[in-house]
Parts: C-alpha cells; structure tokens; sequence
DNA sequence: GTCTATAGTAAGATAGAC
DNA sequence: GTCTATCTTACTATAGAC
C-alpha cells in the first residue's frame, strides 16, 4: 500500500493552509475509527488523538469537543445520504416515473444502498449510543426527510408516521443483520400501504 | 399526609426482611422521577438517592449501578405492557376473533394505550438517551414482541420489519407529540398492509 | 496552527464502620 | 442493610513553547 495519499502538496499561496485541514480530517477519520470500534460512550478523546497523530489542544481548536466530532460524522453521513436519495428521485423521474408512491421506494432504495455501502458508520448511528439527545435529532432527521416526500401524494400524518417507521426499521435490520436481500422484500411491502381510506380523522 | 406507610409492620420472622425490600422500591421510585424530569445521562445517582431518603451506599447493594435502574424500570415498564397486550390478544379471541391480523391490531392498540397511560414514563425509554446499547435492547424486544405476533399468520420476514417498525414510530409519535388520535390513524394503515405477493425472496 | 503538560470538575463506584 | 467518606476515571479547558 503504497499511497493513501489523499493531503498532496498544497500551494503555499492558498490561504487555507493545508495542515489546518489535513489535521481536521485525520481527526475526523480517527472518530470515525473510534466511534465505531467501542461507540460514543466507551471512546475517550485521548483514542481520537494518539489514532490521529494529533494532539488534544488540536482537537479542540478544530471541535468543540467528543460530541461536535460525532456530530459532525454524522452531517457528512447525512449530507451524502441527501446526496444518494435525491439522485435517485432525480433519475427516476428521468425515466418517466410519475407515481409518488414509486419514487419514494426509489430514494428508499438508495437510502438503503448508502447504509450497505457504509455499513460500520450507519450502523454507528443506529446503535443509538451517541451524544445526549442525538437520538431525537435523528429521529426528527429521518421523520423531516420521509414527510417530504409523502407531501407528496397527500396530507396523511399518519401514512408518514408508518413510512418513517417501516424505513426506520427496514434500516436497522439491513444494517445490523447485514441481510441487504431482506431490503427488497421490505421495499416490496411498503410500496403497497396506502394512505387507509379516511378512517380516522384525515 | 398522615401516611404514605407502605412499609406497614413485618413480622420478624420474615425472611426477606420489608426494610429492604421498601428501600429498593423507593429507590426505583425516585430513579424513574429523576429520569423522566432529567434523563439518563443528565441524571446522577446523588440525585436519585436525595429523592428516595437513602444514600449510594444502599443504591449499589440494590442494584448495581446507575445503568442497573435504569433497565430494571424498563423490565417492570415491559412487563406491564406484555401484560396488556397479552390480555387484549385473549380478549380479541375470546370475542370471536379469528383474522390474525386483527388480533394484532388489537395488540398494538393496547400497547399503545397503555403508552398514553404512562406517556412520561413511555417517553423516557422513547428519548433514546438512556444506558449505551440500551437502544438495541428495546429494538430486540420490539421486534421480538411483532416476531411472536407476525409467527401466526406467515414466516415473512420483511413484515414482521415494516410491522415493528409503523408500531414503534406510532409510539413515538402518540408518546412525543401526546396526539392519541393519531394512533387510530395509524392502526387503519397497519392493518391493511398485506405480505407483499413473494416479490422478492420470499 | 500545533504541541505537551497540567489543572479543574463532575460523577460513578467502592471501602469499611455501624 | 445502611451509611459516610473516599477513590478513580475521564471529559473539559488552559498555559505556554515551537
């Protein structure tokens, strides 16, 4: 393995000097390392640091502290996430797709994809031992995100709730069963729910 | 407040002697006051032991830790709901019932009522912010729970997922936002999802 | 901008007397 | 079984050299 090398040469013009951020993002690496080996309770700064070849005092010139780092990994993970699911919607309305029902199983679907591709990281996220409160934050991350898109074919609060769930839950299992096929199936049934007929309230 | 004496006179030959038993309940007690008001991380097991009239000394000869109380009201707090549920499915049968999904229904609603009863206490173990790896353990017996139920009208898998996972958004949302008739809303739904014709695996 | 070293603080856990 | 006093750990923050 001869090259990593992913901090070539900067320019010694560029004003953001290149180690500030080659630091920023060793450390960032590190915590992901960290976070995912023995989780956000169990990791110690120091962990974050000696992975790194960084230094306590760079970590909190660069983060607040062990909570801004993990929240931070996981703005990138969602950022990508965002990234995969509206280039998903985008290409199937490209092909014609007009059902909203089936667009939303198409940005479903990478969602899922991207939680396979990045099993560790999501399943970091999923195991629910982050930062006070991180819980709620996600949580009303995956909520905002699945009401867009039911926004879509209709008003229903509750269709929402049972699709953020149904998702919600599919993303555990395929994540920490690693059983990507299970995905499918579960696609497959909630493609089917439909907004219940006026039962309740409406 | 003449008497709040639930620790009436024991006889003496007693084995398990009352004291005891009475310190450990007010300790659990005051436990699930100070984590509903605080939450877990936010709470510490001074406060707990100023509440209950006891001291930390008797707290780790009663339990093993902060994290101890924690999952032992969150065993209690299972135990009652399995409780309900159980009874509701018996009822439902006992009415004649035959379509399993139905008797799930009835199930779900009465693990959701039962939520609306002890919505602080539902609450707390929903916020996420409890024990590390806590998160886990409640998604395990969720999903147990809608296992056992699912077991009775198919081997399907990728249902039990969506099942579990519309059942505990619906707890989320009627526990979090304290709106019942939401629940009705979401049970429609639930209950009209169908095994999904072996489109994938099977 | 980065580093080492160190102090402060909070809280979980334990020891040993009663 | 209960108590008080103490220990240990670890996150947080700061100081000052390079």
């Amino acid at each position: 393995m001869p090259a990593m090398s992913s901090d070539v040469e900067q320019p010694a013009t560029a004003r953001t000097s290149g180690r500030g951020a080659a630091t920023r993002s060793a450390l960032l690496k590190a915590a992901r390392d960290v976070f995912v080996s023995k989780g956000f309770a169990e990791a110690g700064v120091t962990d974050v640091v000696a992975r790194a070849d960084a230094s306590v005092g760079s970590l909190y010139h660069h983060f607040s502290g062990k909570a801004d780092l993990y929240l931070t990994l996981f703005e990138e993970w969602q950022a990508r996430q965002a990234q995969r699911t509206k280039q998903a919607a985008r290409a199937a309305r490209g092909e014609g797709e007009s059902d909203p029902m089936r667009v939303f199983i198409r940005a479903a679907r990478a969602y899922l994809d991207g939680c396979i591709e990045e099993r560790e990281l999501a399943a970091l996220f999923l195991r629910g031992d982050g930062p006070p409160g991180f819980e709620l934050v996600m949580r009303a991350r995956l909520r905002k995100w699945a009401e867009r898109n039911a926004a879509l074919f209709e008003d229903e609060g509750a269709l929402v709730v049972v699709l953020t769930g149904a998702l919600a839950a599919a993303v555990s299992e395929v994540v920490l069963s690693d059983d990507p096929g299970l995905a499918e199936d579960v696609l497959a049934i909630i493609g089917q729910i439909r907004p219940a007929a006026s039962s309740g309230g409406g």
